[in-house]
RNA sequence: UGGGGGCUCGUCCAACGGCAGGACAGCAGACUCUGGAUCUGUUGAUAGGGGUUCGAAUCCUCUGCCCCCAGCCA
């Protein structure tokens, strides 16, 4: 309860510390590795930290790994990336970085070893009796006719394979199992195929590739990996993990699997995100609201908030599905600290003070951040012009309104007191486009000398000193909370918000803001973080809204309809 | 009807035979020049049956429900 080492513990340390004191191992080493074949997204950031945070645990370290054994899914392309967004969340593999193809000569000689042995075969089965012959979950599979070739024979014709004399699908190496296991990898699985294929890496050196489950433990016992920590999918295959590492006598690594990342309102699948991409229901990988790293950074997220997040997820194995809010949640509460404030209208409305002299414009002072007093303060300019947002005024005030509206006095933002005394509206549409107030010239800086109490404070630009702004309003990609599970006859598809981008353009917004470059990340007061976008350009600002703030007049509002 | 896993507040995670706790969400209040932030309080859970035990979320047993596996993908 009060002990506070518990909440960083999970059943994988008390795993590897079991290791460590049964002395199964005396060191710790674990790795990642993603193959090149798309973008990061959160649930591997999910991945990233637990790798990388085990080993740190242990004064370990952790290898990057590349898996790219299969030439025609991958590309170099993909492996920066990966590596970029790794950085960006804060993980340094040092010079350990690897690629499963820097071992292909070695793990062949493990293939040619197995055949010595007399554990793995090549079979002339095409894909489609191969099938046919594995059975199925309930029945028993049929031995290949294949299976008990001589050494010999097999020896030649895995180099044959090798050199290229055969087509691909014609042949494979197997491993000699159990045909009848109840656990289908069991079932002589795949080692080795036939692709003939250039390999982003090795070139056209190679037409046999090895299959993940040949390729990546061994390559974990090369590496001397203690603890490979993976995916639950993976569960049935430790057996032929284990299997693999008994038959090669190799360095025996430990598997441990642990429950994927689900986020509601989220799809965090590679071929539904690259569907979301490919016929354009968002921008691109870095859409702001892709799950993707690159996209959650382009919305400003920053990788504190997303290390922080996936700290409080958790480590289990329960297949659960993570409110999307605890995310948003970590992501306030870190820039909530960091964030410079700033004011910015989002929809705005011209607001004109009688009695302030035309022409006048006087530099109000404003703190910049205060959760840090080290982040000191600004001028902003204050004119008889102002812009404020529509939303602070009501021509009829519901309750508990305590914003402006006739007769009302409000509070400007390090400004004055001010009071309504008059609106225009326009004819035609009836909006409300103009709106009069008079201000107390005693009230400057927006404390009010007489002692007397104003509920409301609101922000404001100066009207001839704003600068234009887009702002890309961001709601969540999908209607409900699972649309990795749709009804019949529908897909996720079917579960897009069409109001998850909203381009609002017409913003105002402060002009200390006239030096802001992409990626910098503000609060507008009383409105949410935003995060200036790479569209940005000299002549206009394109903010993302990175996560509102909690919003409870929104709820008061709300809870009165 | 094979094999492998999993069931604790609404959600996620703890409690490892000894008072079921935290975070997020919710609700109520305090405070406030952001209806922000902060602080306080509060609602709320051991899938079900049987057993072992002084004592069970935890051990045993039966039942139920959920997930994964039949790629020459990873």
């Amino acid at each position: 309860m009060t002990d506070q080492s518990q909440e960083s513990s999970n059943f994988i340390l008390e795993a590897v510390r079991e290791d460590l004191e049964s002395g199964r191992f005396n060191y710790v080493r674990t790795r990642f590795p993603p193959e090149p074949n798309g973008y990061l997204h959160i649930g591997h950031a999910k991945a990233i930290c637990i790798d990388f945070e085990t080993a740190q645990a242990f004064g370990g370290t952790t290898n990057l790994r590349f898996d790219d054994t299969n030439p025609v899914k991958e590309d170099v392309e993909y492996v920066e990336a990966i590596k970029e967004d790794i950085r960006w969340l804060g993980f340094d593999w040092g010079n350990r970085e690897f690629y499963a193809s820097d071992y292909f000569e070695q793990l062949y000689d493990f293939a040619v070893q197995l055949i010595k042995k007399g554990k793995a075969y090549v079979c002339h089965l095409s894909p489609e009796e191969i099938r046919e012959y594995r059975g199925t979950l309930t029945e028993p599979g049929r031995e290949s006719p294949y299976r008990n070739r001589t050494v010999e024979e097999n020896l030649d014709l895995f180099e044959r394979m090798r050199k290229g004399e055969f087509p691909e699908g014609s042949c494979v190496l197997r491993a000699k199992i159990d045909m009848a296991s109840g656990n289908i990898n069991l079932r002589d699985p795949v080692m080795y195929r036939i692709i003939h294929a250039p390999h982003h890496r090795t070139g056209n050196k190679w037409c046999i590739y090895p299959m993940y489950d040949f390729a990546h433990g061994q390559c974990d016992a090369i590496e001397g990996i203690t603890h490979s920590l993976c995916d639950l999918a993976y569960e049935d295959h430790r057996p032929l993990y284990e299997w693999f590492i008994r038959e090669l006598g190799i360095f025996p690594s430990r598997q441990i699997e642990f429950a994927r990342l689900n986020l509601t309102y989220t799809i965090l699948s590679k071929r539904f995100l690259k569907q979301l991409v490919e016929e354009g229901h968002v921008r691109g990988w870095d859409d702001p609201r892709m799950p993707t790293l690159r996209g959650m950074r382009r919305r400003g997220y920053t990788p504190q908030a997303i290390r922080k997040f996936i700290g409080m997820v958790g480590v289990s194995k329960k297949e659960s599905v993570v409110d999307v809010a605890l995310l948003e949640s970590a992501v306030r509460d870190d820039l909530n600290l960091h964030a410079p404030r700033v004011m910015a209208v989002i929809d705005p409305v011209k607001l004109i003070i009688l009695n302030y002299p035309e022409g006048q414009v006087e530099e109000l002072e404003a703190i910049n951040n205060p959760e840090d007093a080290s982040a000191g303060t600004r001028k902003v300019p204050f004119s008889r012009e102002l812009y404020i947002e529509r939303d602070d005024f009501r021509e009829e005030p519901p309750p508990k309104y305590y914003r402006l509206s006739p007769g009302r006095e409000v509070r400007l933002r390090w400004g004055y007191i001010i009071k309504c005394v008059d609106y225009v509206k326009d004819a035609q549409t009836g909006r409300v486009n103009e709106i009069h107030c008079t201000y107390d010239p005693e009230t400057r800086g927006g404390y009010a000398p007489d002692g007397r109490k104003v509920q409301g404070t609101i922000h404001w630009v100066s009207a001839p000193h704003a600068l234009d702004a887009e702002v890309r309003w961001y709601d969540r990609l999908f209607t409900i909370p699972n649309p990795n599970q749709p009804e019949e006859g529908k897909t996720f598809l079917d579960y897009l918000n069409p109001d998850s981008m909203k381009i609002i353009s017409g913003c105002k917004v402060e002009n200390s803001l006239a030096q802001a470059k992409p990626g910098d990340r503000f609060q507008f007061e009383r409105k949410g973080f935003f995060c200036v976008d790479p569209d940005t350009t000299d002549s206009l600002l394109v903010f993302n809204l990175t996560v509102t703030l909690r919003d409870t007049w929104a709820k008061i509002e709300q809870k009165m309809k």
